[in-house]
DNA sequence: TACTATACCGAACGTTCGTTAGGTTAGACA
DNA sequence: TGTCTAACCTAACGAACGTTCGGTATAGTA
């Protein structure tokens, strides 16, 4: 193959294809979610990996680094989902099925990708300040959006009055990035979950539900914060 | 007065004397609910209760048992505040209302007892098959006895049926503990959590809902599964 | 041929970990 | 008075940690 390594110059860990390192990032998460960081030795993660702990450090600069890509691969995971499931629904949904198909889309993602979504989910880690710098913009990106979609659903007369965005949003997030804890999908089929949830979250809506159109304004419509800046 | 220096860092000489015990839990407990319990040193937890490491072994075995006595009073302290919201409730009280009143008293003992509480709702720690003796059956009990609240519910009407107990239980437990993770008790009240999750949570319910008896058959009412042992 | 880069290795670095050993002090009690 | 005990200390243990160093084997390029 021409041109064989298409490897950009300088940082030692720009992107590559090269299977041991996918393996090393493969392994890592599935070893930070059910043991956790410290827990996860890089010994342990080498050897798993097949390789010894200092050929880790050919693919990354430090085990932080590691951890960062894994979470960045999560979260990315779960926004293109969730692009991906808006852009199929017809441009005058309702907000509530709108905010049904990012549940539902958040689900798929999570447990589609599960070791990667479970580290992210249950991340505890006191991360140094110059990690956050990347993740912290990108959670907050995915936070905002939501505050968004939920605001506008408001703003339609969809969501009772009595709740507020500002616990709503992370009642909801929270519910559903709790369930990587628990659900466990060889035990029965994910879209249970999902309909089970959005069933039981049917409290967010204002009564007279899901018949009239009460229309959306349209335009200024959920915005893709999703967008990859 | 030789005793030159029994202690000169921290707090208040007040509480001291055999309190040292009560402080190592409570600073461990801060410890592993913001840092996660490997990236908490003994002598980090030793020196914020102003003692030295090794004076942590005359009051504790290890520090598992610490994290296991955390656990321990966590769970205590919910299933405490739980049998007392109960056993308030006129013996006749729907089963709606019972659960409801559940959820109230879950929220709010495990946001009283924060970092206790919080490091439970956490722990990923793989613990020794020892201490899960002690813990595993705790946990167990307590989850027991909302699947038993919930399927009281269920035969006698109140849920609606396509919920199975066995996603919903988790989900609704689930949803609860993960509030410790972003809900600060100081820029808004406990109770606006409490109201938005139960109404948040209305879904639950057969529709024609709070105001039919739909008895529920009156004996076997959900046994105290929480009582200690 | 020599040069270069990639992927890997064994061995060791310095640090921190949970834990233990041995000793000192202060107060309670005979 | 002497004895006992709880509470605390300093010092050190071995093990494990993330990381670095120097080296080797392989393969592509000139």
């Amino acid at each position: 193959m021409a041109t064989a390594d298409p490897r950009e110059a300088g940082s030692p860990d720009a992107e590559r294809a090269s299977g041991a390192r996918d393996t090393i990032l493969r392994v890592a998460a599935s070893l930070f979610s059910t043991k956790g960081y410290a827990e996860s030795g890089l010994r342990e993660i080498a050897e798993q990996a097949g390789i010894r702990a200092s050929t880790v450090y050919h693919h990354f600069a430090s085990k932080e680094r590691i951890y960062e890509e894994i979470i960045r691969i999560a979260i990315d995971g779960i926004a293109d989902a969730i692009a991906h499931d808006l852009s199929s629904l017809a441009a005058d949904a309702t907000p509530r099925l709108r905010i049904e198909t990012c549940i539902a889309a958040h689900l798929r993602a999570l447990h589609a990708n599960q070791p990667f979504t479970s580290t992210n989910a249950q991340s505890r880690i006191k991360l140094p300040a110059e990690i956050n710098l990347v993740i912290g913009p990108m959670r907050e990106r995915y936070s905002n959006f939501w505050r968004d979609m939920l605001d506008e659903a408001r703003t339609a007369g969809w969501i009772k009055p009595e709740l507020e965005t500002r616990m709503l949003r992370p009642l909801i997030l929270g519910t559903l990035n709790r369930t990587v804890a628990w659900f466990d999908p060889t035990r029965g089929p994910l879209e249970t979950l999902s309909r089970t949830m959005i069933t039981m979250l049917a409290g967010i809506w204002v009564d007279p539900a899901p018949g009239l159109p009460a229309r959306v304004s349209s335009k200024a419509k959920s915005r893709t914060v999703l967008q990859k800046e």
